[in-house]
DNA sequence: AATTATCTACGAATGATTTCGTAAATATAC
DNA sequence: GTATATTTACGAAATCATTCGTAGATAATT
């Protein structure tokens, strides 16, 4: 099951994975803090999120509560590797050095990075 | 300018990127190698792309020749600097990460991105 | 009880992307 | 020179993503 979050789908998950099982309410009011947005438009992304299973619902209150039906671990491994495939001709090293070129990660992160590249290899 | 081809587009990107200038016959070729294309649809786009600047083309010949106008490497940045936004909270070293992870780099792969570290860190 | 507010469902408009058919012009082959 | 093939330009259909209005049901307020 690929997971292919639209640009839409994608910030409303990022909510649900961030609040936890959410009302609609709940979801638009947080995604209003960023960019305008209709209530019934939220609405109907989650309600089309529901129908193509990316989202699940609890209905037994009026408010429906929703919540993520793919994990953000899952969903981030499918973007990335679809990234990889379409534009990175598959080198995950390509990609990590393109991460870190122009985005200057903080020497905390490069230690982590390091540590990381450790435990792979310690692995092989 | 923020380079954010469309999936297609990219397709043809990797083309002009690979083979250099083109024409519309050449790059039909290369894609129809990966998938079913119609010869039209891949010049209907070439054109798409000529009006958006996304490609320059030459029609000295009757058979126009297109080049790529934006380079692998900015398109790459756009790239992996949306995904970092949109869905890596900005964490360039989640992003590593998780492109290492399931993803198997082999022992060359990895030993280069150590080799970027280093250089990243003398510089700072 | 009547009014107001909230919520769901639904349909539809809009815009972007992808695809390809057809016509006209130009070149190539016979 | 006539027929065939190749190429461009154009338009338009098909699909998908996004947005929101309206109607109807239910709850809350007065």
């Amino acid at each position: 099951m690929k997971a292919k979050p639209t640009e839409s789908e994608l910030a409303i998950l990022q909510v649900l994975w961030g609040r936890g099982p959410s009302t609609v309410r709940e979801v638009n009011d947080e995604l209003s803090l960023q960019r305008e947005v209709g209530y019934t438009t939220t609405l109907k992304l989650l309600q089309i999120m529901f129908e193509k299973g990316i989202v699940q619902r609890d209905e037994s209150s009026r408010s429906h509560v929703y919540a993520a039906a793919i994990s953000r671990e899952a969903t981030r491994q499918d973007m990335v590797d679809h990234m990889l495939e379409s534009a990175f001709g598959g080198s995950a090293a390509q990609l990590v050095m393109q991460a870190l070129g122009n985005h200057a990660a903080s020497a905390e992160e490069l230690a982590q990075i390091r540590a990381y590249l450790d435990q792979l290899e310690n692995k092989a």
